[in-house]
DNA sequence: TCTGATTATTCAGTATCTCTAAATCTAGCA
DNA sequence: TGCTAGATTTAGAGATACTGAATAATCAGA
């Protein structure tokens, strides 16, 4: 078995193929070494070392100078080829490294992207044109599991009340909610309130509510279910129950629909979600930053 | 003057690239490392060291397995590309090395292209497709000239009185010089032979001719000249004087000029010419050895 | 032809790199 | 918890690549 039995690549070097661009490009190998910053010895070692490797004679030596024969013109293109390749592939892993470059796959709730964090999102985005940002608008739940397994690399969603292995969160802001009635029985006390529609089973912001209505001595019969906060308004319109959201947003504010009380029967805690351990990548540092609110992203 | 300083490339080495490749081609390591006859040892070194070079972490551990992380598919595209670029190189430099493709440029006077080689020459062609052969047609001074600056790789010349620096001949064939007198001149003496057309001054035909002459014990006083076989025998022909050459070949033989006699007064040497000590060159080697009449190309 | 200047290569020694082998670590599983 | 398999770390041997010095080769000019 030796180590040559598979017949396997020659194992050249970059710098070997820049040391044969250079020398091809300078009149002589002393220029070359020169401008490559090594010692002519280095270069006339190196240059020997892949014509070994390639198996090929790639001089002929002319009196003082050597020159290239024509066979060598075909590593010579492979070389410019490869150092070429490698001099745009080190120009973008460096700006990947920087923070200017990169794919960052964003997940958020509706709210967030929709409403507390569209600001920040879009101005990131004018602002770092060479990030290609992929958002992701999910519930909490479906934001975490893509966490995890890799298909997102950030995420913005309510706390939940267990913190998963592998992930880190950061506070990011709380958002306040109301209970909210249909027209005319918003007197009730609290053990009268009810029933409800609210979010699906699973859903943090449901447990967050949960735990608010218990805190207040109120009854959690849920009589409908609904991931999108419209939806659940519109039921609260149609009489069909009460209903714990956020406060709305401005375009939607107060149509045949009122506020049990002043007071938020709780609050969800929103939270800046990342992998843990997970390697530096700039762009997302940058972009978490933004919607934490520590970010100064001119 | 640090070596970093020009900000150079990364000193990727095309192993480490198939490190690459094979890792993400296979579901675990233990079997990327055996594809490539490696402990799985030397390809997490390997790939650490790429990670390092590249200044980019490639891979993401998720348990037992690693996965890429999708920031390194451009760094796994570069490595596609440069393997295969590899592949295909060595394996243009191993038919090249055998001498089944690659580039012979070959000088030859006139009559060894046109007549005493030219068969061989086309069998070569047609047996070696891959092999992109020039051929060069010119008087021999030329072509040693090219051959000793490395325009030529291979020449089939008359073999000069002082042979230069840095070539080596090998002998090919002799071929016989005939005198050729006009009609009607032919009984003469040698010491009444002439005056002479023959080959520019510096052609080696004609310093053969030369000493034959003298030899013989003619005179050899010049009244015009030609590189061109046919000119000196038209010239003859009309009367201008005698000349030597080689026999005529068939189709233009005894058109009113008779040869002086029947034997030769000289011999001009055919000799292959190589450069010396240039690096093997399985293409020019076979068409030699073919040219001298040792090549069995099938 | 000799000499000096310039260029390229070879040589010796050191530093670095890269491998194997063994030990250690980690996750998944009974 | 212990077990197993994969992955990594560690230590040391061998290969590799560099520098600096010595050597060889070429060209220009006296």
């Amino acid at each position: 078995m030796s180590k040559t039995g598979l017949q396997s690549l020659p194992n050249l070097t970059v710098q070997q193929l820049e040391y044969l661009v250079a020398a091809t490009d300078h009149s002589t190998r002393a220029a070359a070494a020169a401008s490559l910053g090594v010692t002519p010895s280095a270069l006339t070692q190196g240059l020997a070392e892949l014509e070994r490797r390639v198996g090929l004679t790639l001089f002929e030596r002319h009196g003082r100078h050597t020159q290239l024969r024509h066979q060598a013109t075909e590593v010579l293109n492979h070389a410019r080829r490869v150092v070429a390749e490698t001099r745009d592939l080190a120009r973008w892993a460096a700006s990947q490294r920087s923070g200017s470059a990169g794919v960052v796959r964003l997940g958020t709730i509706d709210a967030v992207a929709v409403q507390h964090r569209a600001e920040a999102i879009r101005a990131f985005h004018a602002n770092r044109p060479e990030v290609d940002l992929h958002l992701t608008v999910a519930p909490s739940g479906s934001l975490l599991e893509g966490l995890v397994s890799g298909d997102l690399d950030l995420i913005v969603c309510v706390e939940p009340v267990t913190t998963p292995e592998g992930v880190v969160f950061t506070p990011c802001f709380a958002e306040p909610l109301h209970v909210y009635a249909p027209e005319g029985e918003l007197r009730r006390p609290p053990h009268r309130w009810g029933p409800w529609v609210t979010f699906p089973a699973g859903s943090h912001t449901r447990a967050v509510i949960a735990a608010g209505l218990a805190r207040a001595g109120a009854p959690f019969d849920v009589v409908a279910e609904s991931n999108q906060p419209e939806v659940l308004r519109e039921m609260v319109r149609l009489g069909l129950g009460w209903t714990v959201l956020p406060p709305p947003t401005g375009t939607m504010s107060g149509s045949g629909m009122v506020t049990a009380r002043a007071e938020p029967v709780a609050h969800r805690h929103l939270v800046v979600g990342r992998r843990e351990g997970s390697p530096p990548d700039p762009a997302a540092d940058a972009l978490a930053a933004v919607l934490i609110g520590t970010g100064t992203d001119r």
